[in-house]
DNA sequence: GTGCACATGTAATGTGTTACATGATTAT
DNA sequence: ATAATCATGTAACACATTACATGTGCAC
């Protein structure tokens, strides 16, 4: 049920936290750790344009001070897209391929979501990311020893810690929430 | 100067490793640690003609056994382009916004230039992603305490371990390189 | 008065994804 | 016989990137 791209929802997301106008958007992309989203105008008027086209945002023109501004904000059913964008399942293919887009439905679950469903997306994501560290571990005693100082399996290596890393921090996120809760 | 997509330049490589079919690197992508490539025939075979009508592969018919298979190979074009990508430098932007690519490029390196290229190739890596964790930890200050509880934050965190764990990985890779060298 | 930040767009291009399509060979 | 694997492709579509394009307001 993907009925959006990543930056569609990632627009929605930061619309829903304060409405705001493209160049806006544009700047939190350029300055802040969404820097790996691309701050070009190409793609953030065209999205938007997608958006409001969807009916999932809508705009109003702004004469702030002298200068106009097309300001958007997420429509009713905006939000509910979004949020049945965070609430749908963390599968594993959600951990192997798209990563980051479930690191931003995270980032975004507890300005749109209930404590619970939060907790059940942690359960998810580390339920899947530990199997499939599980299984990048099981395939590392593939590799022949005297491929063990090879580029490859050192990349190979690299990627498995920067997974074993995301799996300690959900741990981690996991057991402080159980705390909050508790 | 980036003249190829990264799925080709990922072609290019295995196919130096070894001379094989389009089928052939579906499989790779469906069944190694390279899974995060896509092992759809639509973006392979598309990829593969790219490349034979830049003159950067070769393709012959094989009538191996009873089953004829197109096998492909890096043409002297195809190994200096690979080679060129892979000297190129290592950019703070690679760092930030191809992390994948970069590792990939990595990866391929020891198979394909001499040992102080590869030293190099991560002396360059360390000081860009040194020098990129160094800022996100900068951005952490402007979090106020209690942000630091909200998912935005954690989500944030998790991005910063993640480079924190590549540049440990790194720091590593680079001391055992100049133990060898020794 | 010149350059920079604000502000919004369009057009061309390349490419990845998904779905469709076909046919041969091997294993059950 | 029939399902799975081998093997190669095409077509429609959406999307991101890059470059181009325009105009305003403010500071120096």
């Amino acid at each position: 049920m993907v009925l959006a791209s990543t930056l569609e929802y990632a627009l929605l997301g930061l619309l829903r936290q304060q409405a705001q106008s493209g160049y806006d958007l544009r700047k939190v992309f350029a300055t802040t750790p969404m820097r790996h989203f691309s701050d070009s105008p190409g793609s953030i008027y065209p999205a938007l344009q997608r958006l409001e086209k969807r009916g999932w945002v809508s705009s109003s023109e702004e004469k702030n001070d002298a200068r106009k501004r097309r300001v958007f904000s997420p429509t009713r059913a905006g939000t509910g897209a979004l949020i049945a964008w965070l609430e749908g399942p963390v599968s594993r293919e959600d951990v192997i391929w798209r990563l980051d887009e479930t690191l931003l439905r995270f980032a975004f679950l507890d300005a749109n979501v209930k404590r619970p469903v939060t907790l059940h997306f942690v359960e998810q994501f580390e339920r899947e990311l530990a199997a499939y560290v599980r299984e990048l571990e099981e395939h590392e005693k593939a590799f022949a020893p005297d491929a063990r100082r090879s580029t490859g399996y050192l990349a190979f290596k690299s990627g498995v810690e920067s997974y074993q890393a995301r799996l300690e921090w959900l741990r981690r996120v996991r057991k402080q929430f159980l705390e909050v809760v508790r």
